[in-house]
DNA sequence: TTAGGGTTAG
């Protein structure tokens, strides 16, 4: 066959088959020379699926008799834009070793790998190649170099770089311009705003978002007015900028009148209502909404397990697995499920629905995984939580957090304490939350004056004890039997005392049968709270415990006719 | 090169 003809055959075909023939052809025939062409345009068109592609390509690449730059490059670039950024580097460090010296396609698609998965020592080492081969007046070199400085947050470099640009794009400019926002420094990124010669849409974007993060949005507003085009993002990063700042209603506004949305601007509205605790609201824009998809269903089950409405999450999650719909979760999807089936605390619910995440072939990340462990957690399988909790690539706060709670409520303090202190060794700032689980911990191994301690050092951090830390430490106190001082503390609080509070305080005085702090915290729960029969019969057993036989019956009695009930002494109605 | 979603307490 004619090399012409072969090529304009490769050229219209359209599966991988076809093209896997046509290869046949190439090497039967001694036309390795045009292999490089075929991995362009199998990799241009994207004749088939991107699995088989990349393997077919990558096969391709490992047996070239004469490996080439072009074919290289082409398949770095591919992956790279893809989101393979690990395979695009990899890749680029095989064409390195077997001695092919990279073109600008190579090089500036591993840079923009290293620079978005923030990986700063591989960029560095490509960066020593980019003067190496003399790329330092390549424009989309030089570029994704100042990029991946931009977004690993070395400005000085960043800035060097640009400096010594022989020559800039709009795209060098915004680049720049991301750096010093990503950093904070709004009085630079204005500097440079100002300077750049065509500004585009993206460059007035990122000044908007900038200031709105800033929670300026009277300036994000202005740039927004003056800006010559606009575009979805425009609009979306307003809307957003608006829900940061807790204006759900000017966000609202901006939505109804944008020309267009996109599923981005109902996603955006739909949790900025969840943030403020709106559910009705963004059920209400949810139903609204035509084509739902996968980022709305998320949005919307996201709401409901973060609003502590579990169950209507599991319900949103059946609507969105209709076949009709053809809506596939994700682990944005699984993640709030999780956590829904963990506030519901029996491990049936997940059952039912482990097998669809497996069957989706879905891959445990950090924020997956930290959900898993809380709900193994919750249900008692601590050392299926703590498997978990080892594999993490990185344990953050989060993880932490839900790793010391729950080795709190299993019983297993001297754990909690001792992942406490390795997360201090990480210089993790521990939380609220984390004091929550550390203070569960010490209550439950009935460790009085660490758990004081531990209170007590809650400011070291900056942190200001909730009522539910106060709660957990009347119930330490009192369980030791320290009733006393429990109650010295409910009354030094520096906020109203709830319910939680003063149960634990009746609690304990059950446990020590102390009747006259028990009047007085039965009192309190029953001013703060409608259903009063448990407490009432909580103070029953302590009069039943010294003797005090008829207050006891007279309480049990009012429990069961729901009355109110005076107790002699006290003022309460 | 710009917009957006998930995980920890009670």
């Amino acid at each position: 066959m004619f090399v012409p003809k072969l090529i304009s055959l490769l050229k219209r075909s359209s599966t991988l088959n076809q093209a896997k023939q046509i290869h046949a052809h190439l090497l039967l025939n001694g036309l390795n020379h045009l292999q490089p062409l075929l991995v362009h345009h199998l990799l241009l068109w994207n004749v088939g699926n991107y699995k088989s592609i990349a393997l077919y390509v990558q096969l391709i690449l490992q047996h070239l008799r004469n490996p080439d730059s072009f074919s290289w490059g082409c398949t770095i670039r591919f992956f790279s834009q893809k989101g393979q950024f690990m395979e695009a580097i990899s890749l680029y460090a095989q064409m390195h070793r077997i001695g092919l010296c990279p073109n600008s396609y190579a090089i500036s698609s591993a840079l923009k790998s290293c620079a978005r998965m923030e990986y700063k020592l591989g960029g560095v080492s490509i960066h020593g190649q980019v003067q190496l081969y003399g790329f330092t007046s390549c424009v989309y070199v030089q570029t994704a170099l100042l990029d991946l400085y931009s977004k690993v947050g070395d400005m000085e470099i960043a800035r060097k770089v640009f400096d010594e640009m022989s020559q800039r794009n709009v795209v060098s400019w915004n680049s720049i311009l991301s750096g010093y926002l990503k950093a904070g420094n709004l009085v630079m990124a204005q500097l440079f705003f100002d300077e750049i010669p065509r500004k585009d849409v993206i460059s007035w974007n990122s000044m908007i978002s900038g200031y709105a993060k800033a929670g300026n949005m009277d300036h994000a507003c202005f740039l927004f007015q003056q800006m010559p085009e606009r575009n979805l993002a425009s609009w979306n990063t307003m809307i957003s900028g608006y829900i940061d700042c807790g204006s759900i209603v000017s966000a609202r506004e901006i939505f109804d009148v944008m020309p267009v949305r996109n599923s981005v601007s109902w996603m955006t509205m739909i949790s900025g209502y969840s943030r403020s605790g709106d559910v009705e609201s963004a059920r209400k824009l949810f139903d609204e909404m035509n084509e739902k998809d996968l980022l709305s269903f998320n949005a919307m089950i996201a709401c409901y397990a973060q609003n502590s409405k579990p169950k209507e999450a599991l319900a949103l999650l059946n609507d969105m697995l209709r076949p009709d719909l053809n809506i596939h979760p994700d682990k944005m999807t699984f993640a709030s499920v999780v956590s829904a089936c963990s506030q519901l605390g029996n491990i049936k619910y997940w059952s039912s629905i482990e097998p669809h995440m497996n069957d989706l072939d879905i891959v445990l990340d950090d924020h997956l995984a930290t959900a898993l462990i809380d709900l193994y957690a919750k249900c008692g399988s601590i050392d299926k939580a703590y498997e978990l909790f080892q594999g993490l690539r990185k344990r953050d706060l989060v993880a932490y957090s839900a790793m010391i709670h729950g080795c709190g409520i299993n019983g297993r303090s001297f754990d909690a304490i001792k992942l406490y202190e390795q997360m201090l060794g990480e210089s993790i700032r521990p939380n609220l939350v984390t004091y929550t689980g550390l203070l569960t911990a010490y209550s439950h191994a009935g460790l009085v004056e660490e758990a004081y301690l531990c209170f007590n050092s809650m400011k070291d951090y900056g942190l200001v004890p909730s009522v539910d830390h106060y709660g957990i430490m009347v119930d330490v106190l009192g369980r030791a039997g320290w009733l006393d001082e429990a109650y010295e503390l409910i009354i030094n609080m520096p906020m109203q005392p709830n319910a939680g509070v003063w149960g634990a305080l009746l609690l304990a005085c059950r446990l020590h049968n102390h009747v006259d702090l028990g009047e007085i915290a039965v009192q309190h729960c029953i001013k703060l709270e409608s259903d009063t029969a448990g407490y009432c019969s909580l103070l029953s057993s302590i009069y039943a415990s010294v003797g005090k036989w008829d207050d006891a019956k007279r309480l049990r009695m009012g429990a069961k006719g729901k009355k109110l009930i005076k107790v002699p002494g006290c003022s309460w109605i």
